[in-house]
RNA sequence: GCCGGGAUGGCGAAACGGGUAGACGCGAGGGACUUAAAAUCCCUUUCCCGCAAGGGAGUCCGGGUUCGAGUCCCGGUCCUGGCACCA
C-alpha cells in the first residue's frame, strides 16, 4: 500500500474508531446470537446464498469478499424487511487444485486444509457478515462426504450412474491425467511433455437425459441473462436430422469392384448402413463424400484391403494426439477407406472418408459433407480435391453452376438449386420436405441432439471422496451399502499420482481389498475419487441440516427452507456448477426426495474487480489483501467502498484513492449523529430529503445497485451538513438504519449510542413517506426547438399554461422565441419544448 | 468463427418506460481555520471562445427515426468475458 493516502484520523476518544468498535460489535454479535437463524420457528424464511471459497492457502480473495459482501447486504436487507434470513458459508475444500498446490510446497492437504480454513474463517469474521456460523460446513468433513457419495448411490440407484472406456489427456513424464486447461499446446504445462491420449474406464452421470428439461426450465428462471444464455449454448439444442447412406458391393452400381471386407478380410456380403447427422438436411443433392470419426466403429468393416494400411495409421496418429490440440488444429488431415455410399437423394456412389475433424462424441460420430456449403467440409474437399456441388443459390438467382471459391453458409432469402423436385424451396421448406421425403425409405428421422455431454465424475486423484463402489469377483460392480457411508478416504503419506494410470488410492492395498458387501468374497475397493463439482452440486441443501448426522437434509427443514431465495456468485460458473446443481437437483426431486426441481429461485452474477485499470493477479503482484486494508480502514469502509465501486453486475476498478471518500462519508456521519440535537424541530427540506433517500436506497437495494444507494446516502448526508449546520436527531437516526446494510458494525454502535437496546437489525426499515417527500416546487427545462435555453421553476403539478408563461416571463428563454410556436410539447414535471 | 458484456470529464462512475448529460466519489485549483502542517469546512472544476454577460461544441465513428437520442433503428471501429472443427 502506498503510504500518501488519509491516515486514520480516529486517534482521540470522540472520534470514529472502527477498529474499537468493530471488535465490540463482532464480539457482542457471537455473544447475543445475533446473526443465528432459528431455522424451525422463523418467520418468512429467506435463504440467502453465496458461493462458497475454494480456500486457498493465499487467503480471501477481494474478489470472494465483493461477491459475499453483496450477498450479505442483499440479505440483511431483506431481514430489516421482516424476513428470518438465513446466510449461511462453508469452503469447497476438495480437488485438484489443492493437491497440486500441496504437492508443490510438500505438506499433505489434510493438513493444510484445516489451516487454510482457519485463516479464512478468521478473515470472513473480520469482514462483518451476517452469517450463521453454526451451519458452517466443509466438503472434505466425512460428515459432508458421506452424503455425496450417498447422491453417488441415488443416482446408481436409479441408473444415472455408469461406467464407460473414455479418453483423458495424459502426461507420460509426470505420469498423471490433466485437464484440458492443463494441456498447452499439446504439452504439459508443467513438464513440457508430449501429452498422449489414454482410455480409462471412467464413472458417468447422464446430465444427457436431462438436456431438454435443463434447457426449457431456463425460462423460467430469474437468473441473469448472461447466465441463462451461458446455459443454453453449453448445452447447445440442434434441430436436425439423422439419415443414412448405404454402403454396399457398388459393382452393380458401377461396374467397379470396390468391395468392402471385414475387419479379416472375409467379403461383407450384408449392406451397411452409416448413419449422419446433419442441421442441413436440405443440403443433401450436395453432400459429395461421407467423413467418420477414425475411432468409428464401422471403419474397420469399411476399409478395403487397398486401404488398410494407411487408415490404420491415421488411426494411430490420431489416438495419439492429445485431446485439446485434436480440437484446436484447423488444418485438414484424413484418409480414404476405399469404399463407397449411395447419397439416398442423388443415387450416385459417393466415396467414405475418416478425418479427426469429425468428433465421435457429438451425433453419430459421422456425417454427410457438403462441401458447398459447409466451411470445413468445403476446406477438407479442397484439400483433397473432392468434387463440390451447388444445391443453395441467393433467392431469385438462376441455377448458378460452376466452381465456387467458399462455401456458401447463407440461409435466409436463399432457395435450393440442383435439387431435383426440391429446387426452388428455401431453406426451411426444404429441411422438413427433404426429411419427410427420405423417411419413406426408411432413410432419415427428424432428431434433436446436444452438444451437453454426459459428466465425467472420476478423478484419478487422491484429494477427493472415493467413488462408493466395490468390485467383486463373483458378484461383479456393488455399490456400497449406504449403513457402510462413508468411505472414508485414507490418510496416505504419499498421494502423488503415478504411472498406472489409476488414483493413488490403488497403492494403498490395505484400504482397497475390502470383503464383498453382497457375497463376503474378495472384492475391491473403486481407487478413483470424484469430481470436485459433485461436491459443490447440492451443499446448499446440507447448510440448513448440518445438525442432522442420519439424513443428508431434514425433510422438515428443507421443505420450509429451499429452494434458495437468491444465490449470488461469479459468471465463471455460469455453466458447470450451476448447471451441475441444477441436474442434482432434477434427479432428486424425481426420486422423490425434494419437492422442487430447480435449486435457485433466482441467481445474479456479480462483476469482476480489477485494480487500478489492470486485472489482479500474483504475477503482477497487485491484488488486495483484505486484511490490510480492514487494518487501516475498517471492515464497514471497506465494505462500503467494494459495493461503492462500481454496478455490483459489472464490477469495478478498485482503486486505493477512491476508499478515503467513503470513509470520509462514514466520519461525516459519525459526528453527524453523535453530535445531533433534540432541540426544536428537525428542517422539512431535510426530512423532504430523507425522504426522498429512503425511497431511493429502498428500490436500490433489491436490484443490487449498491453504488447508486451508496450515492443517494452521501447525498443526504451533504444535505444534512450543508453550510456546517448541526443534524437533528430526527433527520440521522433513519440514516443509520439504511447505512446499516453496508456498515453494520458502525450502525450498531450509533444505534446504542440513540438509545436502543435492541440490534439495529431487528429494528425494521425505515417507512418511506410520500407526503413528505414531496416538493412543492418543480424545475422545469424548456426547449426552443429541441435546445435547451433555460430552466423554470413552477408548483408541483403545474400544467402546461402555467410552464408556458413562466418560460415567456424569463426574457433569457423568450428571446429564442422569435416566432409564434407551431406546436408545444410539455411533458409534466420534466419539459417544456416550443417547436418553432 | 459463434454467443454475451461494454465504450460517457483528468479518473471511478450516474442518468426512471427517449425528456436539463456528468449525480456521488477521487484527483486538481482557490479560500477559511492554524505560528505552521495535517485533519476539517467552504467555493470552482466537460471542452472551446470571452474580463464578463453570454455563446458554441459535446456521451467511440458514420447514417436514420423523433419536437427531442447516451438511451431506439441500420452500418462500422475498438475493448472485454465465455465457447470453439458440435456437422
Amino acid at each position: 500500500m502506498t503510504e500518501t493516502i488519509h491516515p486514520n484520523p480516529a486517534e482521540d476518544s470522540v472520534g470514529y474508531d472502527p477498529t474499537a468498535i468493530e471488535r465490540k460489535w463482532q464480539e457482542r454479535w457471537e455473544t447475543r446470537g445475533t446473526n443465528h437463524t432459528d431455522l424451525a420457528a422463523g418467520v418468512r424464511p429467506f435463504y440467502a446464498l453465496m458461493m462458497f471459497p475454494y480456500p486457498s492457502a493465499e487467503g480471501l480473495h477481494v474478489g470472494n469478499l465483493f461477491a459475499f459482501t453483496g450477498n450479505d447486504i442483499y440479505g440483511r436487507f431483506q431481514r430489516l424487511q421482516g424476513h428470518t434470513v438465513f446466510e449461511p458459508l462453508g469452503y469447497d475444500a476438495f480437488g485438484i487444485h489443492s493437491e497440486n498446490f500441496a504437492l508443490k510446497v510438500g505438506t499433505h492437504p489434510a493438513d493444510l486444509i484445516p489451516r487454510n480454513i482457519d485463516n479464512f474463517r478468521r478473515q470472513l469474521k473480520r469482514a462483518g457478515l451476517m452469517i450463521d456460523w453454526r451451519h458452517e460446513l466443509s466438503t472434505t468433513d466425512p460428515d459432508y462426504y458421506k452424503w455425496t457419495q450417498w447422491l453417488f448411490l441415488q443416482l446408481y440407484k436409479r441408473g444415472l450412474a455408469y461406467k464407460k472406456g473414455a479418453a483423458v489427456n495424459w502426461c507420460p513424464n509426470d505420469k498423471t491425467v490433466l485437464a484440458n486447461e492443463q494441456v498447452i499446446a499439446g504439452e504439459c504445462e508443467r513438464c513440457g511433455a508430449k501429452v498422449e491420449q489414454r482410455f480409462l474406464e471412467q464413472w458417468f452421470f447422464r446430465i444427457t437425459d436431462y438436456a431438454g428439461r435443463l434447457l426449457d426450465n431456463l425460462d423460467s428462471l430469474d437468473w441473469s441473462d448472461s447466465t441463462k444464455q451461458a446455459q443454453r449454448n453449453w448445452i447447445g439444442r440442434s434441430d436436425g436430422a439423422e439419415l443414412s447412406f448405404r454402403v454396399q458391393d457398388l459393382e452393380e452400381l458401377t461396374g467397379t469392384a470396390t468391395i468392402a471386407s471385414g475387419e479379416s478380410g472375409e467379403y461383407t456380403a450384408e449392406p451397411i448402413d452409416v448413419r449422419v447427422f446433419t442441421t442441413r438436411p436440405d443440403t443433401i443433392f450436395g453432400a459429395t463424400y461421407l467423413v467418420l470419426a477414425p475411432e468409428h466403429p464401422l471403419v474397420g468393416a469399411l476399409t478395403t484391403d487397398e486401404q488398410r494400411g494407411a487408415v490404420l495409421a491415421y488411426q494411430q496418429r490420431a489416438a495419439k494426439q492429445d485431446l485439446v490440440s485434436r480440437k484446436v488444429s484447423k488444418e485438414k488431415t484424413g484418409v480414404f477407406t476405399g469404399t463407397f455410399a449411395v447419397n439416398p437423394a442423388t443415387q450416385s456412389p459417393i466415396p467414405v472418408w475418416i478425418a479427426d475433424y469429425v468428433l465421435m462424441e457429438y451425433g453419430t460420430g459421422a456425417i454427410m459433407a457438403v462441401p458447398g456449403h459447409d466451411e470445413r467440409d468445403f476446406e477438407f474437399a479442397k484439400v483433397f480435391d473432392l468434387p463440390i456441388a451447388r444445391v443453395v443459390a441467393p433467392g431469385g438467382a438462376t441455377v448458378p453452376h460452376g466452381p465456387m471459391d467458399a462455401a456458401y453458409t447463407e440461409s435466409e432469402n436463399v432457395h435450393l438449386v440442383n435439387s431435383g423436385e426440391f429446387t426452388g424451396l428455401s431453406v426451411a421448406e426444404a429441411k422438413k420436405a427433404i426429411v419427410v421425403w427420405l423417411a419413406l425409405n426408411g432413410h432419415a428421422k427428424a432428431v434433436v441432439n446436444y452438444r451437453l455431454h454426459d459428466w465425467c465424475i472420476s478423478r484419478q486423484r487422491y484429494w477427493g471422496p472415493p467413488i462408493p463402489i466395490i468390485y467383486c469377483d463373483h458378484c461383479g460392480t456393488v455399490p456400497v451399502p449406504e449403513q457402510d457411508l462413508p468411505v472414508e478416504l485414507p490418510y496416505v503419506e504419499d498421494f502423488k499420482p503415478d504411472d498406472s494410470g489409476v488414483s493413488p488410492l490403488a497403492r494403498v492395498e490395505s484400504w482397497y481389498r475390502v470383503a464383498c458387501p453382497t457375497c463376503g468374497g474378495q472384492a475391491r475397493r473403486e481407487t478413483d475419487v470424484s469430481d470436485t463439482f459433485l461436491d459443490s452440486a447440492w451443499y446448499f441443501l446440507r447448510y440448513p441440516s448440518t445438525g442432522f448426522s442420519d439424513t443428508p437434509f431434514d425433510e422438515t427443514i428443507t421443505k420450509k427452507w429451499l429452494p434458495v431465495n437468491s444465490y449470488i456468485g461469479g459468471n465463471e460458473h455460469a455453466v458447470l456448477h450451476l448447471l451441475y446443481s441444477r441436474f442434482t437437483t432434477m434427479v432428486l426431486h424425481d426420486a422423490g426426495l425434494i419437492d422442487f426441481e430447480e435449486p435457485f429461485t433466482k441467481f445474479r452474477a456479480h462483476g469482476m474487480i480489477i485494480r487500478e485499470g489492470a486485472k489482479m493477479s500474483k504475477s503482477r503482484g497487485n491484488v488486495v489483501n483484505p486484511d490490510e486494508y480492514i487494518e487501516r480502514w475498517g471492515a464497514d469502509t471497506f465494505r462500503t467502498y467494494l459495493m461503492f465501486l462500481g454496478p455490483y453486475e459489472e464490477g469495478g476498478d478498485f482503486r486505493d484513492q477512491s476508499i478515503a471518500g467513503v470513509r470520509r462519508f462514514l466520519d461525516r456521519l459519525w459526528y453527524s449523529v453523535v453530535g445531533a440535537t433534540t432541540d426544536g424541530a428537525p428542517d422539512a427540506g431535510v426530512i423532504r430529503k430523507l425522504h426522498q433517500t429512503i425511497k431511493k436506497v429502498s428500490s436500490d437495494l433489491p436490484v443490487l445497485s449498491y453504488n447508486t444507494a451508496v450515492a443517494a446516502m452521501m447525498e443526504y448526508m451533504n444535505t444534512v451538513r450543508r453550510g456546517e449546520r448541526m443534524a437533528h436527531r430526527a433527520e440521522v437516526e433513519p440514516l443509520v438504519q439504511l447505512v446499516a446494510v453496508f456498515a453494520p458494525h458502525l450502525a450498531e454502535e450509533l444505534w446504542e449510542r440513540l438509545g436502543h437496546v435492541e440490534s439495529v437489525f431487528d429494528a425494521g426499515w425505515p417507512v418511506f413517506d410520500a407526503s413528505l417527500a414531496a416538493e412543492e416546487m418543480q424545475t422545469i427545462a424548456v426547449q426552443v426547438g429541441g435546445k435547451t435555453r433555460g430552466t423554470v421553476q413552477v408548483p408541483t403539478g403545474a400544467g402546461q399554461e402555467a410552464a408556458l408563461e413562466a418560460a415567456m416571463a424569463d426574457p433569457s428563454i423568450s428571446k429564442f422565441v422569435v416566432a409564434t410556436p407551431k406546436k408545444v410539447v410539455f411533458v409534466p414535471g420534466r419539459l417544456l419544448n416550443l417547436v418553432i
